[in-house]
DNA sequence: CGGACATCGAACCGAACGGTTCCATCTGAG
DNA sequence: CTCAGATGGAACCGTTCGGTTCGATGTCCG
């Protein structure tokens, strides 16, 4: 938040108003799409606050991926838990949430795979990494409460929907991406269910 | 290829030349992440010759992303044709291609998505939107001549499918991706096929 | 042979970048 | 009241960037 010269409100509210306003920014420039200058001239901040808080520029953007990694699965667990214990109904929801963040006016695809595209060396592919580990355990729970016989499997196709879906809203402006993910989820989760053998051909 | 000093052999051939080369540069480390010195230097180009051909790096951006997309459009297509014309068999034969591409080692994602993500203006968008639209007509057909009730709606699935699976295979080392993309779109067409009423509650 | 053409190599330009430093200013705690 | 600490504002530095220009060199065609 911008305080007026030399405001000793609190350090940590300062970082916390740094890292929400630099989270969007980023986001909706790209990484390397707005420069630290500007960066602290819209955030109301000066370099030196920012560097004394984040170190480097990198050092910012970690902080702002790993908050809203964060903040992601707080919002997908959130709205699994609104379901009810169907796991039926809780992967529907996941692709709910999914379609209504896509139809966000300011949705520019997934923050923190496109940051990972963005710098293919630094922190962003690890954060990335980690991010779609965690996704995947959600998922992963789903399918074996389902009663998938391969609960892993199970569940990377559902990422692979769930991802896909994102890319084509973003890059194709695809509004119904995330909706036809959600059936192609609960039909594919239906089939295997149902499937008595795997079919274990590859 | 690098010419001696001043060598009028072909100015086609040096375009070629200098495109076959950037392709591979620009996949690699990004499209900001090389610059045009660097770029000239590796190819063994003077930075004049480059601007006279292509005008300026954006000009080199646009040509290189069109060419790789009429490759991958080519790429697929041929596997396509490879299989036979049983629908089944041509949907397999696109995720066995995509299988194959994620295992090379200089696998870095889709190009062409990855410079539409690199930079929010320009024309890597365009040229994504339009290398999609491509993709959906051969899933569109594979769908259709499947006898899909919805062959567009399963289209999308199957794309979702496969740019979820080469997201995953990047940036989550996911080497079975691609099979389980595979087995999920074939899955997502028998149950499409045999589902007697499509479900129209969305 | 001679001139048009393509190319290389190098120097150069202005702008933007990330990062650093200095100092006046304001707040809150003692 | 006083002082330590946090801040804003501005100047500054070295680097890199995309782009431009110039002269020397080599090749091909008439």
């Amino acid at each position: 938040m911008p305080v007026a010269k030399g405001a000793t409100l609190d350090p940590a509210q300062t970082r916390a108003g740094i890292l929400r306003a630099a989270t969007g920014l980023l986001y909706q420039r790209g990484l390397d799409g707005i420069g630290v200058a500007e960066l602290c001239a819209t955030m109301g901040v000066s370099k030196e606050t920012l560097y004394r808080h984040f170190g480097s520029k990198e050092g910012l953007v970690r902080a702002v991926l790993e908050a809203r990694s964060q903040r992601i699965m707080a919002w997908v667990l959130k709205a699994v838990a609104a379901a009810s214990d169907e796991p039926y109904a809780q992967l529907a929801a996941v692709f709910d949430a999914l379609a209504q963040w896509h139809e966000e006016p300011t949705f520019r695809g997934c923050g923190i795979l496109n940051a990972a595209t963005q710098q293919h060396e630094g922190p962003a592919r690890l954060v990335a990494h980690h991010h779609l580990d965690r996704q995947l355990d959600v998922l992963t729970d789903i399918a074996r409460r389902a009663g998938a016989p391969n609960p892993t499997h199970l569940a990377k196709q559902f990422l692979a929907l769930r991802v896909g879906a994102t890319v084509l809203a973003d890059h194709h402006a695809d509004t119904e991406a995330a909706l036809l993910a959600k059936q192609a989820a609960l039909a594919l989760l239906r089939s295997t269910i149902t499937t008595p053998a795997p079919a274990p051909r590859p």
